[in-house]
DNA sequence: GTGCCTCCTCGAACGTTGGTCGAGTGTTCG
DNA sequence: CGAACACTCGACCAACGTTCGAGGAGGCAC
């Protein structure tokens, strides 16, 4: 808000202004125009601060420094940003290189995958939206060209890629939950208040807390194990 | 709206009105009170009718016949009312007798979740918070059971249940992506467009249509199968 | 009957949200 | 110089989730 009256006028150009008026401008050097790729980052900044439920298109623009409206010059909803923002996320996930065991390979990925999506604890959310994003389509492309180098072909190499991503994609979901939400305490004290209706729930659920990222990496290397076999069945 | 003069005053009972105030009363004959579950089944109806998105407070009301505020009492935010049509969708996923094969009745159960999650296209999105509703608890009592009977314990069943869970989670979520969203063509056209970046890609995504179902019993399988390779060689 | 209490409903309104419109700015190019 | 362009913004809109306080209906004690 107060610096309307500096902003006025786009970056203010070097024709001759008021006397005084470049040490204004030094103060607050308008970083260019603004971008999508400008707005993309703010918005993943305002995400991991605050959540998806805090991201409002006017304090995107207050942090951007600009009016609301001018938003929509550069992108057409709110949704167009939360499509950058997650497309923006997942190029965070380095792609591992190439090495002889393919599975290896997946298996980095993915736990790399996982773990980039739990330190943005939105994202996982937010996936219920088109995933074409050029980011998301290298990791996807990745991830099948690796299963494929381990002789899968068709509908086979198909349930391969889907059912890893999907493992993926569904533990960031569930667990992300539960970082952002109410202490794990509440879910425990449920289970054991009701723990006859829930026995086997009951009895193994001090279990779960120690390491996630364990429990999910044993479960990759579960399904690697199931994609090892059945190829040799085939 | 229509209907705003004829609610008014509750369900009209007995004590002494109008003349031909009965009849009014017989055209329209207040179903009740409101309820939790009345608002439950009409949030469903909502979400199946027109998506996340459609759904607002206002818009329940009035499908319920009442006035917005009236919901309130009942409900303490929005967020509830979500999270009831989730748990209440989630009943609908029968859980399989028990049979000799547990690997079996795990398949059964997961299968039947993803199914139920694709005929309300909007539940997997919602799944970024708390599942604790009685219905999730006893599906989850019922996997971490059956996979139990496969002799794991401890961290092996938890890597187990979590796997599984997810999987369907990621899938449902994934799928039902598209369902709703635009034509598969187009992400057809842009992968096509982009064969040189994602060759792979390019190369099987011709082959994803078909069967989804399949794809993921697919999956399902495999992890099964891995969980079966696993348990022997530990 | 009378008074009272709880359950349930609603009219009016508040603050905020995503989004639109048209006018205005400086810059660039012919 | 003038027109076209890229970009920004003030004013405004409908719709949203939610709150507040008023008030009717039914049941209970007396």
């Amino acid at each position: 808000m107060d610096a309307k009256g500096l902003r006025a006028g786009g970056r203010g150009g070097r024709s001759g202004g008021v006397a005084g008026e470049v040490w204004l401008r030094a103060e607050k050097p308008r970083r260019d125009t603004l971008t999508r790729d400008r707005i993309t980052v703010a918005a993943i900044e305002l995400l991991d601060a605050h959540g998806t439920a805090h991201l409002t298109m006017r304090k995107l623009a207050e942090r951007l420094e600009v009016a609301p409206p001018t938003l929509y010059w550069h992108v057409k909803t709110k949704d167009d940003v939360l499509d950058l923002a997650v497309d923006a996320v997942f190029s965070e996930v380095e792609i591992p290189s190439r090495t002889d065991d393919w599975a290896q390979d997946a298996r980095t990925l993915v736990l790399r995958w996982r773990a980039t999506m739990l330190c943005h604890p939105w994202s996982p959310a937010l996936i219920g939206r088109p995933m074409l994003g050029p980011n998301v389509l290298a990791r996807t492309e990745f991830l099948q060209s690796t299963l494929a180098r381990g002789g899968r072909t068709g509908p086979s190499l198909a349930a391969a890629t889907h059912g890893l991503a999907n493992l993926t994609i569904g533990a960031a979901l569930t667990e992300s939950t539960w970082h952002g939400q109410l202490p794990r305490s509440s879910a425990h004290e449920l289970i054991q208040a009701n723990a006859d209706r829930y026995p086997t729930l009951a009895a193994n659920h001090h279990l779960d807390a120690p390491d996630q990222d364990a429990l999910f990496d044993q479960a990759v290397r579960t399904f690697l194990a199931g994609l090892g076999q059945d190829i040799s069945r085939c």
